[in-house]
DNA sequence: GTCGTTGCAAATTCTTTGCACCTGA
DNA sequence: TCAGGTGCAAAGAATTTGCAACGAC
């Protein structure tokens, strides 16, 4: 279990309250959030931080790789979650917008071949599956 | 070979000129592009169409299916393309951020995994694949 | 003490909307 | 004819920036 100071430490980033805050937050979080929900997490908590110092510290720490910024599509919006040491895809439901995380990445399956036969150098990627969930399929009835 | 006035009377759309314009474009450029590289596009041959109707247009074409919005994360913009017959993803680099379709996805093979272990109904997916184009690699020795 | 960080207000960028006029079917 | 489409200008939303004050090291 690492600390907002030492993860800082470790990324030679200064620690400061609002930085502590945001990671305490997408930690308790877990799941990607935007930059409203954080905003109104923080302020629910009684710990409001300015909206450009929470943009500002996304970038830095999306920068040193504390945290990953996404975008859902179904929701038009940026969303952050802290890096994970594994991993993670999600499930977004286009009715309830809920993100389940998946473990199983397809990715591989293909990665040489896209290296091989396109001489392309993969360094990361993105993958979002919309659908529906078991709980608003269920609704819909 | 569908002309622009045929695809939009299939789809129940008026025909416009600009509607026309934004179809043959896009045939055109063939790759998605920016909503800012499609207006670009429309200026330099000599039929500029006002920034409201490419948004417009961009929503009631998407709407039927026509054309395909998505996002690019490298440049952080919407991308449109049109739609093509067969599924199709794209590797994007991320220093000259040029989009190179691949025919292979690897979805299918974990489909049924997500439909059964998550009972989830998937009904799209997003995929996009960052890195280094071979050109840009070689230019970087 | 220094340099990076924050808050605030203003600017910028991207996208949407209201409305009068226009145009395709 | 007339419902739907367009241009324009203005509004909105999301994000960025300049700058003075502040705080970590």
């Amino acid at each position: 279990m690492n600390t907002p100071r030492e993860l800082l430490a470790r990324v030679n980033l200064k620690y400061t309250r609002q930085r502590e805050i945001i990671l305490d937050a997408l930690r308790d979080l877990k799941v990607p959030v935007s930059v409203e929900q954080l905003d109104d997490y923080c302020r629910s908590h009684a710990h409001p931080i300015n909206l450009s110092t929470i943009y500002r510290t996304i970038d830095s720490l999306s920068q040193v790789n504390l945290i990953y910024k996404s975008y859902n599509s179904i929701t038009q919006s940026t969303m952050v979650e802290l890096v994970a040491p594994t991993h993670k895809h999600y499930l977004v439901c286009v009715e309830c917008h809920s993100m389940i995380p998946i473990k199983m990445c397809p990715m591989h399956s293909i990665l040489d071949t896209i290296e091989h036969d396109y001489e392309f150098e993969v360094f990361s990627h993105q993958l979002e599956i919309s659908g529906l969930c078991a709980k608003c399929a269920s609704k819909r009835k």
